[in-house]
DNA sequence: CTGAAAGCGCTTACAG
DNA sequence: CTGAAAGCGCTTACAG
């Protein structure tokens, strides 16, 4: 059942160092070398000892994906995002959850595997907070997703543009315009400043414009169904139609459409939303929204990180992606499209 | 910066194979000699090198924990007690997401740090609808948590009596019974059973008193906030008061009581509620609930496998946790205790 | 381009 | 009870 490269070595007919070669992509393998010996790993069903690599190697071929926990569908696709390209690079990834502080170092300071896996990617967080210097305490290159920081390479969105964006959509329809965002829990270690920068953008954009956007028309809530309803509802109570709502997640703006169909009101006509996400069901909920290249942005982060570990040294490297409006029926004013 | 055991056992005048002998818990170590090499390994700060453990001694100290990824209480509470102990043991754990089938195939498959871990411990699922023989394709040990099987020690809840107590506790209570419980998503690979059978053993007590519990009583939501909301509000919109309502889980037991205050009812007087899971929140709420152990199911969990990686080839074994009525003002029919 | 050999950091019979 | 030595499965200069 256990297969070593000596059994592989033997069947191709090289010596074992030939075999590692191949396994480590090596150029200074024959091509005809390099098939015979694939031809036998494969045929021997052989898979590599990691932690034999590891140790011989120094190498463990082993990133720490760092991240809260939760099932929503951002992370999800952020995860296959990172893993399907680390995979390319012949990587394994393992998922560390970020639970608690005492969590995270006791991660990084003992043997375990987020401390002695080569690198690090952290997800929705700047460290700021975390730690005053803004770094994790390790040795390990860290990259940063769906966040940044001047002293990690960072794959980010520019959310501050997301929110203008979706202000300016907003500013050209008639009615008046609500906001609704999110706010983290105070008393959790996860902080992201994704929210806080799509409301800024949306706030200046008004303020360059000159146009109304009382401060009075944003609400800020936890991150659930229930209270985006609630939020709609306190809307949709006080306001003349037509509304315009900026929904800071997808989420957040099925939530709209949904208290907006249960008055028997009518997206589009009566009440518009703007959410963020571009989550794959906003297209059949006809959902106008800021989209968000999540899995690319997440097979950027791998990259960037595989470079690290295959030596790169320069400097922390940012790599903003912008979102991009998509508009659909929920902001069209026009009487129903066809479909 | 890099220590290994060599520089330990030189500074405490020993050979590399009493190091390691103390690193394993070795009896035949003269407990003076121990103390000389734990004050050695405390001093330099000396981490040993996991995948070189690994790899001289065919084990990696290293579980790996498959769950669905969703940031409930519940499993916060279950990782704390896995972890908790497997450290104990001196096994470290990595989170492995079951977020789609071909995902679990190919952590069980490649070379994976899943793979190749001593052990896995499987949550919240009984692997029959995952594998028609009810067995994860692996030679490592597995054990279940928060779930059974009978090919794998499985540490579960009693979730059927968990049922039973509640009803008999609500059947004491006058006015209608209703229940809401929870279906999964039948689109996703996590199954569990636990919500149908907390209500099998629901209905169970009711069939065999022959107490009224009409089926159209018991509303099958989703697991969320606002599906909870809105079963309540069905209730509340039909029912005489007052009413009793057995909720599936604590989160839904609070969609109840926040939906009672708004409408000005009084729990305990016009609206029962019994929830399911005691987490820590739901004493101060004042919320009857079925408490369980949790914490305790991860601990034990992570010993048996535990037990299991250390030599110990029995026949599974089935850990069956009991839940216990936790009685507060929720189900209190007297008028306003003081508090 | 490739083989033989030394080495990675640990474990574990084997002697004593 | 403990040391010296072989070995785990791989990698990587070093020669050729």
């Amino acid at each position: 059942m256990k297969l070593t490269i000596q059994e592989v070595a033997e069947k191709a007919g090289v010596g074992v160092g030939t075999v590692s070669r191949v396994l480590n992509n090596h150029k200074s393998v024959r091509p005809e070398t390099r098939e015979r010996v694939s031809a036998a790993m494969q045929e021997l069903g052989f898979i590599p000892n990691p932690h034999a690599r590891r140790v011989a190697g120094g190498k463990s071929y082993t990133v720490s994906i760092i991240l809260q926990v939760v099932g929503t569908e951002f992370y999800i696709r952020l995860l296959s995002g990172l893993e399907k390209t680390l995979e390319t690079h012949r990587y394994d990834s393992a998922l560390f959850p970020l639970i608690g502080r005492e969590r995270l170092e006791r991660y990084l300071n003992s043997s375990t595997l987020a401390y002695q896996s080569d690198g690090i990617v952290m997800a929705s967080h700047n460290l700021g907070d975390l730690y005053p210097d803004g770094k994790l305490p390790t040795r390990q290159p860290v990259v940063i997703v769906d966040g940044n920081s001047c002293h990690y390479d960072s794959v980010y969105l520019d959310n501050e543009l997301g929110g203008e964006l979706a202000a300016r959509a907003l500013a050209a329809l008639d009615g008046e315009k609500y906001a609704i965002s999110v706010h983290q829990d105070l008393d959790t270690v996860f902080k992201t400043t994704v929210f806080q920068d799509r409301m800024r953008g949306f706030k200046n954009y008004f303020e360059n414009n000159h146009t109304a956007m009382p401060e009075a028309n944003i609400q800020t809530i936890t991150f659930d169904l229930e209270n985006a309803r609630r939020a709609t509802q306190h809307i949709l109570d006080t306001a003349t139609l037509p509304v315009n709502i900026f929904a800071a997640a997808d989420l957040i703006a099925m939530a709209v459409i949904d208290e907006t169909r249960a008055r028997n009101l009518e997206i589009g006509r009566d009440v518009r939303v703007i959410g963020f996400d571009d989550h794959p069901w906003a297209k059949e909920h006809g959902l106008t929204t800021l989209h968000q290249p999540v899995e690319a942005m997440g097979a950027t982060a791998a990259e960037l990180l595989v470079e690290r570990l295959s030596g790169y040294d320069g400097a922390p490297r940012q790599v903003r992606f912008e979102p991009r409006l998509i508009e659909r029926r929920s902001t069209l004013q026009q009487e129903d499209s066809e479909i």
